[in-house]
DNA sequence: CTTTGCACCTGTTGGC
DNA sequence: TGCCAACAGGTGCAAA
């Protein structure tokens, strides 16, 4: 489920929460996420305040005086905040708990997320120092996406989606914003031009935005609910409606696979 | 170096 | 209705 949109609005929904809470324990039912949940993240978490909550790419990072607690959703993962205990459901695997009685769930059925405790400095760590720059960010910029695209060879789309030219593109918006770009999701990055690029950037960060800005509005129901902490059902374009006409010129959106996603476009639309 | 394909897991969907 | 294969919004890593 979860594409940075959803993570932004779960930092932000999350966030007066948890800010300057003292971590007052942490229960984990289930160590076998993406990698083992840190084992001595109860120990070194308990009796710290909660400095800051961050997110860069798709990770949540908790900012605590001697570490950082990172959070990542995967696929399927979501994180509840709880003004008091109540019985975990089938695949809450870990509760991070406070003083005050409240607390901050993650669920996570597939278990592709992860829950790691680190102590070095936010670009030491081996999971975020090779990270491009964050999408609705200034450095990623046409000029920028045209360069790093110059000696590249694969797929439009795979670019976009690759951690290291820019984070935080999955493939929903991938799809999206070539569409509204106009361009051939399977067209060889090298052969973009500078205005295509510009232009796809700025429809990258403005499917974002948008996305982040009606999931802010749409759900605020971080506290308690007892559904799936929530994600907000968007209307795409072309994601997932293949053999339905283009809301442009009404030509059947195509399928096929690049990378092994999914990808959808207008073959009269995208060239 | 770039690029490709696999792996990790469970829940849902669609075709027969 | 029931069963089973295919697929799902992520991403690090091994191998080509």
């Amino acid at each position: 489920m979860p594409e940075l949109p959803e993570v932004e609005v779960t930092k932000q929904g999350v966030y007066p929460h948890i800010i300057n809470k003292k971590i007052g324990g942490v229960t984990i039912r289930h160590y076998q996420l993406r990698w083992p949940v840190s084992e001595d993240l109860p120990r070194c978490a308990t009796g710290q305040i909660v400095l800051g909550v961050r997110r860069r790419a798709k990770y949540l990072l908790l900012q605590l005086k001697t570490g950082i607690i990172l959070i990542h959703l995967g696929m399927s993962g979501s994180l509840r905040f709880l003004t008091r205990f109540s019985e975990p459901a089938k695949h809450d695997h870990l509760d991070i708990m406070f003083t005050d009685g409240s607390l901050l769930r993650f669920r996570d059925p597939r278990r592709f997320g992860a829950v790691l405790w680190f102590t070095e400095a936010i670009d030491q760590h081996p999971l975020l120092s090779k990270l491009g720059p964050e999408p609705l960010d200034a450095k990623f910029s046409g000029e920028y996406l045209f360069d790093r695209l110059k000696n590249q060879r694969r797929a439009i789309k795979l670019a976009i989606m690759d951690n290291v030219i820019v984070v935080g593109v999955g493939n929903i918006y991938a799809n999206e914003a070539l569409f509204r770009a106009k361009i051939f999701p399977g067209c060889a990055a090298n052969q973009i031009s500078l205005e295509q690029c510009q232009n796809l950037v700025k429809q990258i960060k403005e499917v974002l935005a948008t996305a982040i800005q009606m999931g802010g509005s749409t759900l605020r129901d971080f506290v308690d609910s007892d559904g799936k902490a929530g994600y907000f059902q968007q209307t795409y374009a072309v994601y997932g409606l293949q053999n339905q006409p283009c809301p442009v010129c009404g030509a059947m959106i195509a399928m096929l696979k690049l990378g092994q996603r999914s990808s959808f476009y207008c073959p009269s639309c995208q060239k």
